[in-house]
DNA sequence: CTTACGGCCTGGGTGC
DNA sequence: TGCACCCAGGCCGTAA
């Protein structure tokens, strides 16, 4: 599942190749994931890809339209699950589940796949709220400890889903949220309001460390993802508890568990990341 | 506003 | 061989 280190391996890997090239045309599939397919085939063909960048999960192609009016927009594509964007031949055996075609003025081609279609692609245009990214939290490779800290401190909900909220923090995903757990000790059902200083503080560390190990191995790659490249990342091999239920705990030695958490499958270890007491029963 | 939760989208993998 | 079921990430609606 592509998240943040997944992400940034594609973002890293388009731009080697794609900025200074042209959208000579673009051949859509199903298109039930694109906001508006029709001004996809309108604005693209003749745009130049300028920058790639990312934005949390999101990537986003900067584009500069050919036909004189100057107007510079971003394609921006959120690989949802399963979602894959790869540069190939154009002659090259097409994947099942691929819905969408970029021709580039060298002869390359970019394409979009995606199984499960949770993806999302559509038009942005440059003004900053707008676009609705400008209402996700900081990235954690660039907040700072104080500023992470006061993102969390005051917050009665449990960890794990703070962890995940985009709006708090951007491009964590649950690969990560457990990775992260596992490393800074700490329970997944813990509130946030309820971490101590040292923990708030390990668990920065924890999300730095991981994320950024993660992306010199350029991703973890469970089941779909592929880098740009259509090759797969590394990171998975150093997992320490996510899809590891049952298996040795690589710090204590005790089985690690899955358990849901806000609704998501959580994998820990039950004597690394000591439970809360149980909270007394809303009502 | 914040938190918690259920449902929905889709189709590959699993188990009977 | 078939088929019901589970599950994934993000988002949305609802309720407290």
């Amino acid at each position: 599942m592509p998240e943040l280190p997944e992400v940034e391996t594609i973002a890293r890997g388009l731009r080697t190749t794609l900025p200074g090239r042209k959208i000579l045309s673009v051949r859509l599939g199903k298109t039930d994931f694109i906001d508006d397919p029709v001004a996809i085939e309108r604005e693209i063909p003749g745009a130049r890809i300028v920058a790639v960048r990312r934005h949390g999960k999101f990537l986003l192609l900067d584009l500069e339209s050919s036909n004189g009016t100057a107007r510079n927009f971003s394609l921006l594509v959120h690989l949802g699950m399963t979602g894959r964007l790869v540069t190939c031949d154009p002659q090259a055996p097409v994947p099942p589940h691929t819905h969408v075609f970029f021709a580039l003025d060298d002869g390359r081609e970019l394409r979009y796949t995606d199984v499960r279609r949770f993806g999302r692609m559509g038009i942005v245009t440059e003004e900053p709220q707008k676009n609705g990214l400008g209402s996700l939290g900081l990235d954690p490779l660039e907040a700072s400890e104080s500023q992470f800290v006061a993102l969390l401190k005051d917050r009665r909900a449990r960890i794990k889903a703070l962890l995940l909220d985009q709006h708090v923090l951007r491009g964590i995903g649950n690969i990560y949220a457990d990775e992260s757990l596992w490393r800074a000790r700490i329970h997944p059902m813990r509130l946030g309001a309820m971490l101590s200083a040292d923990e708030l503080h390990r668990l920065y560390r924890a999300v730095r460390e991981v994320l950024n190990e993660a992306i010199r191995l350029r991703g973890s790659s469970i089941a779909d993802y592929v880098d740009s490249e259509g090759n797969l990342g590394g990171f998975q091999r150093r997992h320490r508890v996510y899809q590891r239920t049952g298996k040795k705990c690589f710090r204590c030695g005790t089985l690690i568990r899955r358990t849901i958490v806000d609704g998501r499958s959580s994998h820990l270890c039950p004597r690394c990341q000591s439970a809360p007491r149980a909270r007394r029963k809303a009502r």
